[in-house]
DNA sequence: CAAATAGTGTCTGTAAGACACTATCAG
DNA sequence: CTGATAGTGTCTTACAGACACTATTTG
């Protein structure tokens, strides 16, 4: 038999396979919080239940599963791309109550307030919940909580030793904004002149040329990201020694 | 409709979902070179083509899509688990003629004797092939070639920073065995006193007492990994400043 | 002036890199 | 003894942490 002749007589539905989803863990910075985006499920199964966006491959207009993850994230935050990075895949015969499934997941990160929240299909709220030691305050569904750990996890150690954060902020931040980025996400405080060195250093940053934000104090410096300076990865990680 | 209800009614045949499965870079040492572990196609589609060894998960046997890449580690070496990693999803739909695919891939390290080769159902043949420069001289079946190449890379990154490489020794080794180990898979020479200290310090290893490896020589220490030391992190990357 | 936050300078500590040195075997 | 590989010691370098210091604004 050809590859051709073969391809022609094959049938998907002829085998028992897995259900394959995409699940999306979009965090945000807000009220001086890590919050994740939840949505409250409109449908069986789990109805009623608060769950990470997210759903199966729509295999006619979805060109791959980033698409699918990017898909979500669009229909649930209407924001263009945040940064997005594949997570981990979860999948297992007990998950999912319909059967075995699989999922691959992403976690990606926004600035609050590009984000304009919709229910979508399927879903009868959405709304960020505030991230406590990994956790939220409501029982997600499936396996979501494992899932929100394992990103959180990933968070707190990627920003040890990257960039990552600038992507919760807007455009333009100062470098104590972004310190208190970094202090939110690992729950320590960071010394300021070490902090700044690495930052400087690294050069993924721009001053934005004479544009400071003012106050009751000396004026902070404006920076924007860099362009074609995507995620650094420092040298050394930050924050081991101190609290 | 209650929960049960819908349950009771779902078919996943009513609807096109993506195909989906598992394959596994399976990474050895042999003849002082990096080496993985390939097999021959020998049904369609793609008969006749080397490939990862992988396949889809069976949804009777397997519990999770770690199951499946055991059974397939197992499948093929024969072999019992050594160190296993899941590597990342790969989802479109064009990597597989049959249509929308998903594969969730792991990497794996093993050492090379404790591996007996067994081409299994569906394959003409197995062997190791030499990697170098992140492919191996001959085309990959599907997107195979930029499965391997991310393997590669992680692998590549982690040994920087951690003991993963001790994983592809047999169970006692010499220091001077492990530091070639990073050399190879870094693909540079590693200083022999930097390397020592890290790796004594890290605490992974422990020194059989009273054994050595003799020849024409001061004789050298036999290691083994530390009971209850899995894989360590140093607190630095090696090997960034030389060549 | 004080209060507040921005931003810098100096010293210390830790772990890696360079490289020379000593140690112990076979023959 | 030589040649070979094992294993150590010392000095340097890079970069994070601690912490005090100066700078610039409003009121």
């Amino acid at each position: 038999m050809t590859e051709e002749a073969y391809l022609a007589t094959y049938n998907i539905h002829d085998y028992d396979i897995p259900l394959s989803s995409v699940d999306v863990v979009i965090f945000t910075l807000l009220e001086d919080r890590l919050q994740v985006l939840l949505v409250k499920r409109g449908e069986h199964p789990s109805k009623g239940m608060w769950s990470l966006p997210g759903g199966f491959v729509d295999i006619k207009n979805d060109r791959s599963i980033e698409e699918t993850a990017l898909r979500k994230l669009r229909q649930k935050t209407g924001a263009k791309v945040p940064y997005l990075e594949q997570l981990q895949a979860f999948g297992s015969s007990t998950r999912d109550p319909r059967g075995w499934s699989m999922t691959c997941t992403y976690f990606a990160l926004i600035f609050a307030d590009s984000v304009h929240l919709h229910s979508g299909s399927g879903a009868e709220d959405v709304r960020w919940w505030p991230i406590e030691n990994s956790k939220v305050k409501t029982k997600l569904a499936f396996d979501h909580a494992d899932i929100l750990k394992a990103a959180v996890n990933r968070l707190q150690n990627k920003v040890e030793y990257t960039s990552l954060p600038v992507h919760l902020l807007p455009k333009e931040f100062t470098l104590t904004d972004l310190q208190q980025v970094y202090e939110i996400i690992l729950g320590k405080s960071v010394d300021k002149s070490a902090f700044r060195k690495r930052t400087k250093d690294a050069n993924f940053l721009e001053e934005i040329a004479g544009k400071f934000r003012t106050g009751s104090n000396r004026p902070a410096q404006l920076y924007r990201i860099a362009p074609g300076h995507p995620t650094v990865f420092f040298p050394r990680t930050i924050g081991t020694n101190k609290d």
